[in-house]
DNA sequence: GATACCCCTGACAATTTATGTCAGGGTAGT
DNA sequence: ACTACCCTGACATAAATTGTCAGGGGTATC
């Protein structure tokens, strides 16, 4: 009965994970013996699973499914519902609504049961904003964009102790913090990275050129550094 | 062995067939006696798959079992990876970890080119864990739990002046705050609705008995009060 | 070419599961 | 009442799973 368990969990575990998966860490996650875990993966193998185990590496599924997704859980439900309702509250107009059709089409494919525990839920995400709600315009939506885009833009930018300064920058992610968003950048003035809080930002612009992303691995790397 | 394949097998069969499939021919087919249909569609019913069998039709698969295709747009996108990255940063170790299932298990469905771009979405959630990180036990999951069962709960709590009390509620939701996580309950004690931090709660139990929300109207009104 | 990580395989005894059989009970439609 | 199913418990036997021990071999890094 236990095997069974596992064989599912493993494959969801692969699924789960670009990073390659280790035998011991399954081993030890799952409570089992390394031996074990290699008999689990001849198994999957046997059944046309594509899982590859290199040395020195680890495991990985290929790309594709062999099983198609579970249906979710009641705690993977509760994390969509909740993850939907902290974008919603804390996100800017554009993003919670797209919070909001998503959640909405996630729903749709769910058996109805589901569907009714789904929207009575009680789970609820609430966030203060930031500043006054009146007058506030919000570049939230143009950051993430000018990311997405890779599009060069040129910001002008308050510093916390409220010095003002202008800058064209590669916008190369953004980061939910508590209270505030933060854009990771390359500022081509500094030449190096910087970050900015989305609240102080004054103004955004596209220059209308866009890069390439040569930065993807120093920007990882310069992430985990934080 | 056999068991594991027969399994997979059945899976396949039920998604296959739109008609119910009686545990007999199942049986025929895959060489075992009926016995162990049964106890097999009992092992797939409890790694959550909804198979449902009913008297004088067979087995079927409910309809959410697999997911189909599903099209986000690229705010959509958006929206989801934060949204998951975020219950990721703030929720407990099973949130946590079902938040990233319910990623992998949506990105698995995603069209081939949309995967590659979910992955790489340079989309972080942050937060600091709110407490010393060693020893701090977390009834984030015990509560939620209880929340979803509808299960009295007896807890022990310490509230912000620091003055212990034990109570029997019903737990009817959870919100998620800037900082922290608010539990929203009728407390037997008080026969009133009351709020608890979950950080401050020092234990909780379930008494063993539950409740049905009548309450349900009530809540929602006392929720829109706050 | 060390070194550190990994994957992978075989064998064997102890333990745990799975299985068939027998004997019931339940439900829904006809 | 009948049919056609699903479902459950008990129990002895057969089969699979598991940990342990003892190896072999590949890949990347320094």
């Amino acid at each position: 009965m236990m095997r069974v368990q596992r064989l599912f969990f493993i494959l969801d575990r692969l699924r789960a994970r670009r990073q390659p998966v280790s035998a011991e860490s399954l081993a030890e996650e799952l409570g089992v013996s390394l031996r074990t875990i290699y008999r689990d993966m001849v198994t999957l193998q046997s059944m046309g699973a594509p899982v590859r185990g290199e040395g020195g590496i680890g495991y990985q599924i290929e790309k594709g499914y062999f099983l198609p997704p579970l249906h979710f859980d009641a705690d993977e439900l509760d994390a969509i519902i909740i993850g939907m309702r902290l974008v919603a509250a804390r996100g800017d107009k554009p993003l919670a609504d797209a919070a909001t059709r998503a959640s909405a089409k996630i729903s749709a494919v769910l058996p109805e049961d589901m569907e009714d525990s789904y929207y009575d839920a009680p789970l609820l995400a609430y966030s203060v904003q930031p500043k006054s709600e009146e007058e506030t315009i919000d570049f939230l939506s143009p950051v993430r964009t000018a990311v997405r885009d890779r599009a060069f833009i040129e910001i002008h930018y308050l510093n916390l102790k409220d010095q003002p300064s202008e800058r064209v920058i590669r916008p190369l992610g953004l980061t939910a913090f508590e209270k505030v968003w933060l854009l990771t950048a390359w500022c081509e003035k500094s030449d190096d990275f910087r970050s900015f809080r989305i609240d102080r930002l004054q103004s955004v612009q596209r220059t209308g050129e866009s890069f390439r992303r040569e930065a993807g691995k120093e920007f990882r790397d310069y992430l985990k550094s934080l």
